[in-house]
DNA sequence: TTAGTATATGTCAGATCTGATATAGTGTCA
DNA sequence: TGACACTATATCAGATCTGACATATACTAA
């Protein structure tokens, strides 16, 4: 129930206290959220800076589109491995895990 | 064979680029170690700073003191997902992994 | 409207991870 | 020396993830 509501409602401009009062969150999984979403966005961008589509983006990340779209949707499958892993094939470097956090 | 080696040698004091050039790494691949190596000293770090033993450090976590022991020799086993998860949990937020990936 | 392109959602078998357990190694203290 | 506390390593059943596929939805252009 929880992990359904939370993209929309960031998404949707909420501040992170309201949204981690509204659901009861802890810290933690507040904080686990808000890495989460740090790293979708951050994979939307590199993808689209770099005019891929989905299909195109799978192909070099060797998986399928279905799995490219519920990684930018914030789909509870997709775990952080999965985006990390996308994102330095994709070109991020450490470096730029901080700008990514900021 | 690769990535038994890489620890030792990283913390060994060897400069990224011949670690990288000797393993025959992609960027891609240097990336993700790098990552990996900061989330797991960064752990270690806290996990001490917290004066914790593993074993303590396991029943926060909900999990067991041979895991505690993989994640901080960066057994590959061990995912992003099972590092980033206990670093919140042991209390960082989004804020703290700039400063991790710096 | 239809066709085409891009993205989203549901499902699942096979792959990978994880907690638990057992056990080994290491350091300290008396 | 032995006992104890801490950490490391090996193994594995059950849990979770993942690529693939099917299908749905959204948008555009003709």
């Amino acid at each position: 129930m929880k992990k359904e509501k939370i993209k929309r409602l960031k998404d949707a401009g909420w501040k992170t206290g309201t949204v981690q009062e509204f659901l009861e969150l802890t810290d933690a999984e507040n904080a686990l959220i808000e890495v989460r979403v740090a790293l979708f966005e951050a994979f939307q961008k590199i993808r689209k800076e770099q005019r891929l589509t989905q299909k195109q983006a799978a192909k070099l990340l060797k998986t399928s589109q279905s799995r490219i779209s519920k990684m930018e949707t914030g789909d509870p499958s997709v775990t952080l491995d999965l985006m990390i892993r996308s994102l330095v094939t994709l070109g991020a470097n450490k470096k730029d895990f901080v700008r990514i956090f900021k």
